[in-house]
DNA sequence: GCCCTATGATTTACGACGCT
DNA sequence: TAGCGTCGTAAATCATAGGG
C-alpha cells in the first residue's frame, strides 16, 4: 500500500486522473496518428507540455491506450515487429 | 506473516525456454520471498557478476537470464525514481515559502 | 457509504541498439 | 563473437479514483 509517498498527509500527490481536457488532447493526438500511434520522444515532451503531465505519464497513456485499444479489436496501426519494439526514427536514443 | 504457497514451479521450471516453441514467456509475478531476495541483493550491488548471478537465481528458483533481466528492470525503475526525486526536490524549493 | 470498473502505475520479459 | 548494458515497449497485474 502507500505507493505515493506518504499515506495521506494533505498535499501528498495521490493518484489524480487526467482532466477531460488532457484526455482529450492525448486522444486527439492519437487518432491523428492511429496508423502510427507511437509518439517520438520530443513530441511526447510536447504533450506533457501542453496538458501539465510529466513525460513518464504520457508514456505509460498511450501505453496504457494502445494495449486497450488493441483489446477491443480497435488496433490500427501495423503489429509493430516482434515484441518490445522497433526503432523510433527520429533520435533513438 | 505466512507466504502461502511460495515458490510455486514456474511453469517452466528446467524443461525448458526456448524448447517449445518461441512464444514470449507470459509475465509470471514472482513471490514476495523472490523479490524480498533479489531487492536485498540489490542493495549489495546494482551490478551482478556471473556466478553472483548464478547462485542467487539458484536460490530464488529463477533462471539465470530472469534475474539478469530484473536487475536491469531494477536499475532502470531506481534511476526513474531519482529523477523524480530530483524534480521533485527542485520543484518543492520553488513553491516552498 | 458500498461496491464496481475504468484508469493510471508497476512488474515481467523482450527486441533493438550500444559498447567492450 | 559473446555478453551484458540501457531504452522503449507489450502484456499482465496491481491499486484506487470516482461514479452508480
Amino acid at each position: 500500500y502507500d505507493r505515493y509517498g506518504t499515506v495521506d498527509f494533505s498535499g501528498t500527490a495521490r493518484r489524480k486522473n487526467a482532466t477531460r481536457e488532457t484526455t482529450s488532447t492525448l486522444k486527439t493526438w492519437l487518432y491523428e496518428h492511429r496508423k502510427n500511434p507511437y509518439p517520438t520522444k520530443g513530441e511526447k515532451i510536447m504533450l506533457a507540455i501542453i496538458t501539465k503531465m510529466t513525460l513518464t505519464q504520457v508514456s505509460t497513456w498511450f501505453a496504457n491506450a494502445r494495449r486497450r485499444l488493441k483489446k477491443e479489436n480497435k488496433m490500427t496501426w501495423s503489429p509493430k515487429n516482434k515484441a518490445g519494439d522497433d526503432r523510433k526514427d527520429e533520435n533513438p536514443r | 506473516e505466512k507466504e502461502s504457497k511460495e515458490e510455486i514451479k514456474s511453469d517452466t521450471p528446467t524443461s525448458n525456454w526456448l524448447t517449445a516453441k518461441s512464444g514470449r514467456k507470459k509475465r509470471c509475478p514472482y513471490t514476495k520471498h523472490q523479490t524480498l531476495e533479489l531487492e536485498k541483493e540489490f542493495l549489495f550491488n546494482m551490478y551482478l557478476t556471473r556466478e553472483r548471478r548464478l547462485e542467487i537465481s539458484k536460490s530464488v528458483n529463477l533462471t539465470d537470464r530472469q534475474v539478469k533481466i530484473w536487475f536491469q528492470n531494477r536499475r532502470m525503475k531506481l534511476k526513474k525514481m531519482s529523477r523524480e526525486n530530483r524534480i521533485r526536490e527542485l520543484t518543492a524549493n520553488l513553491t516552498f515559502s
